[in-house]
DNA sequence: ATGTCAAATAATATCGATATTTTTGGAGAT
DNA sequence: ATCTCCAAAAATATCGATATTATTTGACAT
């Protein structure tokens, strides 16, 4: 690194923060669906070194967000009607399996954090912040995290990132069609703190569904 | 690359031959879990530089075979009880999804698919040939592979990876405790040929079982 | 005009060297 | 003896340069 310490936080490695800018680049559609990513363009983009660039998009590769073919380079991950759907079924069957187990493990220290992370979604919506999405992410993991099944939450996190995507590139930018959406993550959240696991996996579940009919009706074939 | 082409095949790039020896080395206990890897001995041991290995380490991350501690290096994943415990519902989760899914799909082709990698695994268990693991694992990823979901296929491929490192962790060797494995395969490949979802998934999941409670018996806490 | 092949160009993949960080080991103080 | 702190050693992360491979371009033949 250099002399100076950066005027940005640069708490870790190069490789880890090209990772965290470049992932959030593709997520957002600043790199669009099946761009060729450039070593040499990120390179400058990132103000970093080559290594560190194809260390990130390696990483990429296996969050599925970006596509190797080998000797020819990597680009941004296509998009496409099947994948959405994939996506959407396979959010719904773990992230079914992970609610239920969360539930099972139910104490006051995981719904403390449930309502506090509710809580803060609620306060971000209001301000509208740009923290929103964060906020958003954060409760619906929390709603997860309490099963204590890590490779099931990676992958949990994962889905969601891949989703997340086809909401900016529906809208270039995160807007949620206002819908209730508020009143579904309250029966989320309620059915929860009950301990209610049919209802609340159903609310989870038909929330998804909806936001997934809409963003389907979208897109073409 | 050098002057010489390389005896052994070298068909793909350097990263990815790395990427697929680092692979089998963990995944067969040569490098046991918890092993530091350091980049200069798999250097050496590979012949090839470090960013080949490098790459190939952040790859093998990712398939949750190797765990990196940022500024400390690689390490070759833990093992415990609780992850296998883990691998093996998601396997019965997914591959029911995936299976229900292959066989809504079913045609002829998949079928002669089906009976050909079934036939080539008797083949190779008769013979005990080396190869019956790739024909074991070509088996079970044909039955998948119809339902013609990418990412649900890659999931179950990867926790099939996971799945097998404990079998030769818990053998030294791909040793199955002969019970009647082959009926058990003969079962799910007869519903699946039936096109009968119910019995297939319920066949597969309880081979799965056995062989996880068996398994699971072995482990401590 | 069009298709093919070869040289020129551009991009990737890999290497070797350096800078940075962590770990180790030992001297001195309590 | 044990703990703390600092210097030495080792390992990681990163950079810059080179070799390799893919792509483009344009000349030539059909």
């Amino acid at each position: 690194m250099n002399v100076v310490t950066d005027t940005e936080s640069k708490e870790t490695s190069a490789t880890h923060g090209a990772y965290l800018k470049l992932r959030d680049l593709i997520l957002t559609g600043e790199l669009p669906p099946g761009e060729k990513l450039k070593i040499e363009q990120l390179r400058k983009l990132l103000q970093t070194g080559a290594s560190p660039v194809r260390e990130a998009l390696s990483l990429l590769t296996s969050d599925m967000l970006v596509e190797r073919i080998d000797q020819r380079g990597f680009r941004a991950a296509p998009v496409g009607k099947a994948n959405f759907e994939e996506i959407l079924m396979l959010r719904c069957t773990l992230e079914e399996a992970a609610l239920r187990a969360s539930i099972q493990n139910a104490d006051a220290a995981w719904e403390d954090q449930l309502v506090l992370r509710h809580h803060h979604m609620k306060r971000a919506n209001a301000r509208k912040s740009t923290d929103f999405e964060d906020a958003h992410k954060a409760f619906h993991m929390a709603l997860l995290d309490n099963a204590r099944l890590p490779m099931l939450t990676r992958y949990c996190s994962q889905l969601y990132d891949l989703n997340i995507r086809y909401r900016y590139l529906a809208a270039g930018g995160p807007s949620y069609q206002k819908r209730d959406i508020a009143a579904e993550h309250q029966s989320i959240l309620d059915a929860a703190l009950d301990r209610d696991a049919d209802a609340a996996t159903a609310h989870l579940i038909e929330h998804y569904q909806r936001t997934g009919e809409y963003l389907s009706s979208l897109m073409k074939a």
